[in-house]
DNA sequence: AATATATTTCGATAATTCTAGAAATATCGT
DNA sequence: ACGATATTTCTAGAATTATCGAAATATATT
């Protein structure tokens, strides 16, 4: 994994909207949502969330696929993977007392 | 951990040179480095290198402690840790196929 | 064809962020 | 007190991002 790549991604997250949109998606699973049924859920204007969506598929995180007149986004799960195991990588050098917390372990360190 | 808090801090992490840097200090571990030794790696100017690093701690990533002339900087562990597992919270609802592999494991799913 | 639904693209504005030089501050050694 | 080192604060310009209404596109239904 490229630093670039994560810094993009990790940028991409970084937006509440951006988060709470993809986060959705997460829980979604493989089914996804349709962007109305995002939109149902962050109340904002379409033209603002179809932005917001476009980021998250620009920077690899969303999937998008059309059936019917409606887009349905999927979170790309192994981006997803591959972006935690960045930043818990090397998280625990030279650390021990930290990394044996329960909330570290549950991180995956 | 609030989404707020987890979009402040991933928004910070998102500009490649505060995502080298941080990375720099999770390396370092509890030693932590001096922001001099930071700039030696990231070969920024002084004002840009502060002012990423001032964002770091203002996002609860970084902690700065005076010692002498220098300022030694570390890793929040424990934030970068609630983190993660905030990223890492629900990745596997309703998919299996993708969480059994091994990245995703390594990632704490 | 005409209409309705779902979503994007366009365009414009406001706000934020990045960058870096210059000046200021803090600390140390002499 | 003075000079050197380490780092921040100030300031300003350039670039990027966020927001949203209006218009455009794609698909379905009648």
């Amino acid at each position: 994994m490229d630093t670039d790549i994560a810094a993009k991604q990790l940028a991409e997250l970084g937006n509440p909207h951006r988060l709470l949109a993809f986060r959705l998606l997460v829980k979604a699973g493989e089914a996804g949502l349709a962007v109305g049924e995002i939109q149902a859920h962050l109340d904002i204007p379409g033209s603002t969330l179809s932005h917001h969506i476009s980021r998250l598929v620009w920077a690899g995180l969303v999937e998008q696929s059309r059936e019917g007149r409606t887009l349905r986004c999927r979170a790309n799960f192994a981006s997803m993977h591959a972006l935690i195991g960045f930043l818990a990588d090397e998280c625990c050098t030279g650390v021990t007392a930290t990394c044996d917390a329960p909330a570290a372990k549950a991180a995956g360190c």
